[in-house]
DNA sequence: ACTTGACGTCAACCTTTGTTTAAGTTCGAG
DNA sequence: CTCGAACTTAAACAAAGGTTGACGTCAAGT
């Protein structure tokens, strides 16, 4: 019978829908760890399926590995992490994407505006260089 | 006294504010496009300035360049392009800019919930594969 | 014990969006 | 005409985020 609490890469792929190649490179990347059998095979703790979850949600709101890092670096590995560490960096991502979406829409709104006005001068209209191309 | 219907590359540069080198690169990805003189440099036509400023505030959104182009392939590169051009282009990318957004939003909210609701149970909950990840 | 599938490492490769460098050519002001 | 600044190309390099392949080992079923 297999213990719920240890995954292989494997396993530990298909529950996530991560492949194991990536999951590798997360691991030398040091966003997830594993302890080694004797057998040199990694295995993960079952808390490990919440990092990869907060990966790939991070991810597919355009956050870089190395910003998800920093994050992950204050969620503990081995124990399983007290629900602040997670209240805390999801407040984190919270604050980024609000900001995100917000330049989003401003964006989005001076493409209309431009186009709509008639002034169509790109070069001298609120499409150029809102502050949203130099930052 | 200089043209202005006519830029060489450090000009476009300067007035756009995007590298000459990424220019180069702009127009062997067909995204801008330039006439030779005789002696094989590069002059970019007055309008090709609203076409850089487009790709950059389109990139600012980001949208990939592949994307930008195809876009960018609607408006006539020679003559001035009609108003209509750029309406359409907008149009396309109010639409691309709205789906982001919404997308974002759900993901901040899913985040809010996730954490909140006490479950961090991130394998079953809603922030597992919302359906963003996998597409 | 043997076979087979999953696992291990390492290096090479891929895509995107450019930048840098080297070596050589052209432009245009004086 | 001359001279420096600006231009040309091809190719190499960068960084992120992985994938793929080669080649070897481990573990579980029969």
């Amino acid at each position: 019978m297999t213990r719920v609490e240890e995954l292989t890469v494997g396993e530990l792929a298909a529950r996530s829908g991560v492949p194991a190649s990536a999951l590798r490179f997360y691991e030398r990347q040091g966003l997830i760890h594993s302890r080694r059998t004797t057998g040199n095979q990694r295995r993960y703790s079952g808390g490990t399926l919440r990092r990869v979850a907060f990966i790939r949600a991070s991810q597919s709101v355009g956050l870089p590995l190395s910003a998800i890092g920093e994050v992950l670096a204050l969620v503990p590995a081995d124990h399983t992490p007290t629900r602040e560490f997670w209240v805390r960096a999801s407040a984190c991502w919270s604050e980024q994407l609000n900001e995100r979406i917000e330049r989003m829409e401003r964006t989005r709104d001076r493409f209309t505006e431009c186009v709509g006005c008639g002034c169509l001068s790109f070069e001298r209209c609120a499409l150029v260089d809102p502050g949203g191309l130099v930052t």
